[in-house]
RNA sequence: GGAGGGGUGGCAGAGUGGUCGAAUGCACCGGUCUUGAAAACCGGAGUCCGGCAACCCCGGACCGCGGGUUCGAAUCCCGCCCCCUCCGCCA
């Protein structure tokens, strides 16, 4: 949610940055300056006549209770009141029409977010090509990817995982909890059902609705990533300036529908249903949002780099920025079953949007309450990370090494070759 | 799934149609007293919207949320959400 304020103050600079994510959106600045100024109109108005009825609801109440009449009194609120309710039912009408609207504009892009396209920023790491024909994570895993039987019980783009690298998986997610608690996160295994309020308090809703589960039965919708949950963790609440920044490492499955997205990545698990992530989120003031978005990206690259992946950093592009982004970095890991570089990790800054949806403020030391700014970012997003290992550490023999700082967390050292 | 109870300010807890944004206690902040502290006493303190140059001030709204009844609702009625107790079921 964008503040009101600021576009009634200051509408030339919101349409001039909506521009840039382009489409209508900077139109719809129009509609909303419109409503509110037909809502600003009204408000006094009504609030006038109120203060009218507050008067004579006084006398009325004082004149019964000394025993004297109160019939013309009764009649002039009766009228008031009347009046009242015919302007109060039109701010309701244009208010109807003012939530959404407003509801519906992206957040501003940051001055340094991409445009007009991506631009990558760096690349980390030397690619693994091998002197041999890579093969991908599927012919490297063989049965414990098992999409045949996934695809049985679920349909497409289900999977088991089976066997080792249900050990690989707990020592990546372990490994990523204990370096997040020492980077100052507390790990939360968060619920994956949520209502309405948290989707649309995140900017999910109404933007990606295709994209998600819904039970219709219950009124809930499974999350695609728990940053929903997390970030509604301290929805309505006015949190002590003391205690920021606040850091969350929540680790749950994901859901998405993929709609769209028939025919891509079909192979194996890259691209999948459903998939077990550890998330960063973080609670900042204001002033600290920026550079607490750099803090996470060095986060990533350390993962990754730890992980002994090449990868490249990515500015993504304004006009591919989820509503709720300002602006946002994918972190994108050397394949080299696919050769290329594919998405593994992204952080974004989404400044006071999702706050200002979900009513999150912090109070500076004595000061009035500040609407606060939300980060997000994945450590681990477990399937593809097991894919880019797969990959990364296969041997000409087909057996994959993997990488010693998982050892510790019981993953096993090697992976024979898949029978 | 069945039956019942309840949601009031940071917390506890009054208030069941009228001058209630709301008693009282605790906690908190300031002051008096004190060498200092405690105690005691005095005072202050919520959130949001609008007006205004303004954190002064003025008006409005907020007693879980949303409707309704009424001249008037924390108080009555309806729907929803949440919490608790008992029974059943259950990883």
């Amino acid at each position: 949610m964008l503040d009101l304020r600021l576009i009634r103050k200051d509408p030339d600079a919101v349409r001039a940055a909506l521009a840039r994510r382009g489409g209508d959106v900077a139109d719809r600045v129009e509609t909303v300056l419109a409503l509110d100024e037909r809502r600003r109109a009204l408000l006094p108005e009504i609030e006038g006549l109120r203060a009218q009825q507050n008067d004579a609801n006084q006398a009325i109440a004082r004149a019964k209770k000394e025993g004297g009449d109160a019939d013309a009194a009764i009649a002039t609120m009766r009228e008031v009141a009347g009046r009242a309710k015919k302007l109060t039912e039109e701010l309701q009408g244009v208010e109807a029409e003012l939530e959404p609207a407003l509801a519906s504009l992206p957040n501003l892009p940051d001055p340094t977010a991409a445009e007009p396209e991506d631009v990558v920023l760096r690349e980390v790491g030397e690619r693994f090509e091998p002197s041999f024909e890579a093969k991908d994570h599927l012919e490297l895993a063989g049965e414990r990817i098992d999409m045949e039987r996934g695809a049985r019980l679920s349909g497409a783009r289900f999977a088991y995982l089976r066997g080792e690298l249900v050990f690989l998986e707990f020592a990546l997610v372990r490994w990523a909890l204990e370096k997040l608690r020492g980077h100052g996160f507390e790990p939360v295994i968060p619920p994956v059902l949520v209502r309405e309020q948290a989707l649309f308090g995140t900017g999910f809703l109404p933007d990606t609705e295709q994209q998600i589960y819904t039970l219709p039965d219950d009124d809930l919708y499974l999350v695609g990533t728990s940053e929903v949950a997390l970030a509604s963790m301290h929805a309505g609440e006015i949190l002590d300036g003391e205690t920021l920044p606040r850091r969350y490492a929540g680790f749950s499955p994901c859901f998405r529908r993929e709609a769209g997205a028939a025919g891509r990545d079909t192979r194996g698990i890259f691209r999948v249903h459903q998939f077990d992530k550890v998330e960063m989120f973080a609670f900042v003031d204001p002033d600290s949002s920026q550079a607490e978005h750099e803090r996470l990206l060095s986060i990533e690259e350390e993962i990754l780099s730890e992980l002994g992946f090449a990868y490249r950093v990515v500015n993504i592009a304004v006009n591919d920025l989820g509503a709720s982004a300002a602006k946002k970095y994918d972190l994108e890991a050397w394949l080299p079953g696919q050769g290329r570089y594919r998405e593994l990790t992204s952080c974004s800054n989404t400044t006071d949007y999702q706050a200002r949806r979900l009513e999150m403020r912090y109070r500076p030391d004595g000061g009035k309450p500040v609407t606060l700014h939300t980060l997000n970012g994945t450590a681990v997003a477990v399937g593809r990370t097991i894919v880019a290992l797969l990959e990364t550490g296969q041997q000409e023999d087909g057996s994959v090494v993997l990488p010693d700082v998982l050892t510790g967390f019981g993953a096993p050292a090697r992976l024979e070759p898949a029978s």
